[in-house]
DNA sequence: CCGATCTTGGAAAGCGCATTCAGAAAGCGG
DNA sequence: CCGCTTTCTGAATGCGCTTTCCAAGATCGG
């Protein structure tokens, strides 16, 4: 707790009334031309406009959000933010956010502990005017319950809800076609021929990781793969790696490796390297994602491109839609990008 | 502006009153209770602390602030939050933010476009209780007199200030030494052998770029090297690229490259690759702050390590300080991280 | 057992703003 | 030139909370 109101002392800060007998009206009209609440003759909003703008007046958002509910901030969770999945998504919803002079409010989300709750809370807590949840859903059943009552809480209240990558409530949505995008992947390497392959996955309590690991499972039905292994880690890139070596030291065979985002595959390619194993002479390696550094990796990376910063944007322009209507739901597309760290098996 | 009081409705957000009648006390004893205002007794504050816990209540921020004065908002100003560099600070940042019951606000701004006052006075607008500028300041004295106007009146409204990487403002800092960590890089150059070196460098409007600049020519005026060349551009994989194709054209007898920041390197290695050039036997390449990514490049990047998620936390917690007293400046070391890109000079 | 000290309650004043409502100014036809 | 409608305006109210002020009750030492 902060007790910052002992040091209290007026704040030089210009209100609604200075700017109002500047321009010489009352505040109610000060008020509407600034917030467009109402009709205000052209000259009169002028006159306020630029009493306001002589005094570099600025609303303050405390007292309006007391005064009429919710405010212009955008909540945004995210598991971690230095991971460049959600970066680049932060990066479009603060684009376009700052767009519509909305700022961004960004909270961290626990992938597994049983805290996730305390960012949800906390950005509830702040009266945010709208909610975007990059984090993918839960697999849990009672987890999901909790977050998802508290999120339906939130909606009802009044304010604005969007998921990106999950459909666990029903809310809008920025969907990538997880399935389809993994499914591309499976399909590229087994059409290079290699049917001994590796998976490198995250916790399956992730509705991300599920989704993705069904579209590997349904490209594998669907051809004649001999062998599929999965290893479960976190969904990092020190997971990729303990998960990478498990799987080289469980299944020397294999030939191909996927890996269920950019960040794992960045840890399998590290482990390769280190144990002198040829990419992708000896093992192909896939990711999914296309982060901004997929192509810069040794070798560049093959994956399939979701297109992240463009979610975000949308995500965004959902969030500061006027509410009501339908849920909406935005699918997007994806792209297999085919770099250097893909080839046929040996021989 | 969005007007969403039109659809007003009581919020069913329980009130401070609420909790004060369930625990049976007077809404101020529950006010002292929960802001830890005054004495109460410990019975008492138990109560009210069930009380709140039972309705799921939370304080209005909006309220109090209203109230009191500044809230609970740490602001964070970053260039592109997709840039590793940042990423990895606001990580750091939100971390203990977090741990504070802090919430953290991230604004944009423009590495050099005017607007980059939108930012800092959005963010002052929110009436954030905390502001972190982690962009670097700008050497454009004009731009830079706005822009520190802006923020001391800031600071002079009572809210806590902390500058990453500058000490253009008298405020608290945490500080790499740029020129230090440059400097590093560039004798690690010289001590290879390299005596033609490329300098890629962002636009010494920014005074990490200045700062960067300077090191390396200390290290360059203390050694014997024959050539060395600047090529300036934006600060980004793009600038970087833009670059690198400058100086390869001009000068292809350097030996060396260096890059000020591990983005711009990023970009330099992707130029090399596409020609065919050799890393480090034909070129070698360093950059500065040792992104995450850098280990995963094509050559791993030789590059001096900037502790920037420890500087995220840093700065948070000078932020988080009650008020008062002299600015503290944390120095943080830097540390050269040997790795693929470099190697002599060819023969 | 009484006066001094500590704790709690009740009431009320704002913080800055949006909004309601009645009333004033302006515009109009007759 | 009058009475009416259409704009606009100005004073007042409340959003939820912290804080101050004073009185009332509880506690304690002497």
């Amino acid at each position: 707790m902060a007790h910052r109101w002992q040091e209290r002392e007026r704040s030089g800060a210009p209100r609604l009334t200075d700017v109002a007998v500047l321009a010489g009206v009352s505040i109610a009209t000060a008020s509407r031309a600034l917030s467009g609440g109402g009709v205000v003759s052209p000259g009169l909003t002028r006159r306020v406009l630029e009493a306001a703008d002589e005094l570099s007046y600025t609303v303050n958002p405390h007292a309006r959000s007391l005064a009429g509910g919710l405010t212009s901030v955008l909540g945004l969770m995210v598991y971690e933010i230095d991971d460049p999945y959600f970066a680049e998504i932060a990066g479009g919803v603060i684009q376009v956010a700052g767009e519509h002079g909305w700022s961004v409010q960004v909270s961290h989300q626990d992938r597994e502990a049983a805290s996730d709750l305390a960012g949800v809370r906390m950005l509830r807590g702040q009266r945010v005017g709208a909610l975007i949840i990059a984090g993918s859903g839960y697999r849990d059943p009672a987890k999901n319950a909790t977050v998802n009552a508290e999120l339906e809480a939130y909606a009802a209240s009044g304010g604005r809800l969007v998921a990106i990558g999950h459909r666990d409530i029903g809310c809008d949505a920025v969907l990538p076609d997880n399935v389809g995008a993994a499914r591309v992947a499976a399909e590229h390497l087994i059409a290079l021929g290699h049917r001994r392959i590796g998976v490198i996955s995250g916790p399956d309590t992730l509705t991300t990781v599920v989704d993705r690991g069904r579209g590997i499972d349904r490209a594998a039905r669907a051809a004649d793969v001999e062998e599929i292994v999965w290893a479960h880690a976190a969904f990092t890139r020190d997971g990729g790696r303990a998960a990478t070596v498990r799987l080289l030291d469980s299944h020397p065979g294999l030939t191909a490796i996927i890996a269920l985002n950019d960040t794992m595959a960045t840890g399998a390619l590290s482990v390769l390297r280190e144990r002198g194993i040829p990419v992708p002479q000896a093992v192909s390696v896939t990711g999914i994602d296309d982060v901004q550094v997929a192509q810069d990796l040794a070798p560049a990376l093959t994956t399939v491109r979701l297109p992240m910063a463009s979610m975000g944007r949308q995500a965004a322009r959902l969030a500061l839609r006027p509410a009501g209507g339908e849920p909406t739901v935005r699918e997007v597309g994806h792209e297999l990008v085919v770099r250097a760290s893909t080839a046929p098996p040996p021989a």
